[in-house]
DNA sequence: TATATATTTAGGCAAACCTCTAAATAATTG
DNA sequence: CAATTATTTAGAGGTTTGCCTAAATATATA
């Protein structure tokens, strides 16, 4: 488990993408649906998205013509294991591998 | 409290800095110190330096002809908090304000 | 099948990012 | 004060990012 971490900081980084990942966390959506609250086009959103999938933050499934998105909590966990590791090593969630 | 945190996640976002603030968390360093860690120009250390500090993550002293470099726990505990809180709101480490 | 709806891909452009070398600033030492 | 050491600033080059519009793909429906 816990691939390569520079994606996932890498996707937190974006306001939008935080915030996409936060109206997620309210619960799956269309694409569309989170679409109409940003000011963005939707190939900029659907970029986004590309982003937090290659991050796998997110995850997908095709419902009809829709795409459902939703937040995948467990590698937001890892991100955030990884900075209480900073914070304060050994002292994470859960024991992490010494590399 | 609790500035902008673009500045923090736009840090975060360079494994160098990630790198930085983990060698911090060992014990403050002077640059040339933590330069010597790293494979990349002292000038180009001094720019994610300015980086981090920027994001308040790290705090400066000099000390002689040194500057010496210590980890600002705080702000990055701040940003765990606004992480924990998309991973699962109301349940942070600290109660925050509700906007 | 033709049309409408939902989403993504393609291509382009300006701004931001990371790196470098060269030069400047700050403090110490002879 | 001149020379040395430590660090930063300046400026440039190449890559990546984030946004857009236009076009393509996928599914549903008449």
């Amino acid at each position: 488990m816990s691939s390569s971490q520079q994606p996932v900081f890498k996707a937190l980084a974006d306001p939008t993408r935080r915030a996409i990942l936060k109206r997620l966390q309210e619960g799956s959506a269309t694409a569309g649906a989170i679409a109409d609250s940003f000011p963005i086009s939707r190939p900029s959103l659907s970029h986004h998205f590309n982003i937090l999938k290659a991050a796998d933050l997110v995850r997908t499934e095709r419902r009809g013509q829709h795409i459902v998105y939703s937040l995948n909590a467990t590698v937001l966990q890892e991100a955030l294991a990884m900075l209480l590791d900073i914070f304060s090593p050994g002292d994470s969630l859960q024991e992490k591998d010494k590399e």
